[in-house]
DNA sequence: ATACTATAGGTGCTCGCGCACGCACACAAG
DNA sequence: CTTGTGTGCGTGCGCGAGCACCTATAGTAT
């Protein structure tokens, strides 16, 4: 009844998600370090051109919602790890931008989370790493990329 | 900085699932079926002998926590497709147990569940299903089974 | 210029979730 | 029988997450 391949990978995709996750997180932050929906954010600044997003497009990138941004976004900026910058060609717009500080938290968060991240899968040579990533990557594909709402449009 | 294979599976994995899982609870909401929190207490509990199960193994079986198997199972009772029962041989203990109507909320919740799985893993063969189930089981596997509280014992 | 629609973003509220704690009971030792 | 220790569960509380709603501005047609 059960072991139809497709349930067995999505039993594996919610086990495996449930346990190494919240492993992670709580290796973060037994650091000190920032959390995993920080870093999250954080990233993508730092990837960005100019080091700023629109709240928007950084919602697209984030595994966040939208909302969950903003929210994020305003704790960063309390935390002095970005701020806020108002678009001056389209005042409804606004940008997140990376701050020196942010810039550093960033770099002394990565070691640890790459360290979680190898420990975690530990148990998967770098060719089923690989593998995993691009059956994964296969998985959540285009066409899903952004139904984040309604389905038909 | 990051296309290791370790983060660029870390990252499928986060990705993934926050695309995947949420689609298809929506498509278990839409067709007015039971949620992927009870459906996995009742599946588990339907599998159990006698179709019954003390909350602690509930825990370990399924993906949520223990305390939030408490509370799932206070919501399915209430709704009839689950009672408590206790444990007459151990007076701390007490038993979930499926009633006939928690049998049929699984079975018709069933065909749906499954649809919604097939179709969010679509993009996949079958073979890719088994090979990223392997990949899964594996990456969460033995050792991570239970740390649920404490690293050491 | 005016009015209408679409889009970017923020916020109140609710709900899901788990930790920390407390209670009841089992079991072992004296 | 009494006392101490470990274990199974339930629950108060706080936190994170998202939906619905609202405001402000842009774009467009008349």
């Amino acid at each position: 009844m059960a072991d139809d391949p497709d349930v067995a990978a999505w039993r594996g995709l919610l086990v495996a998600h449930s346990r190494l996750v919240p492993a992670a997180e709580a290796e973060l932050r037994a650091a000190g370090q920032i959390s995993l929906s920080w870093y999250d954010v954080l990233l993508e600044l730092n990837a960005a051109p100019g080091r700023r997003l629109r709240m928007s497009e950084l919602g697209e990138r984030v595994v966040l919602s939208r909302t969950r941004v903003s929210r994020v976004v305003d704790e960063l900026a309390a935390a002095g790890l970005a701020e806020r910058q108002p678009d001056e060609t389209d005042g409804r717009s606004s940008f997140a931008v990376l701050t020196p500080d942010g810039r550093d938290a960033l770099r002394r968060a990565w070691p640890v989370y790459r360290a979680a991240i190898r420990k975690q899968l530990s148990r998967l040579t770098p060719d089923q790493c690989r593998e995993l990533a691009t059956l994964l990557g296969l998985a959540a594909g285009a066409d899903h990329a952004a139904p984040p709402r309604i389905a038909a449009r």
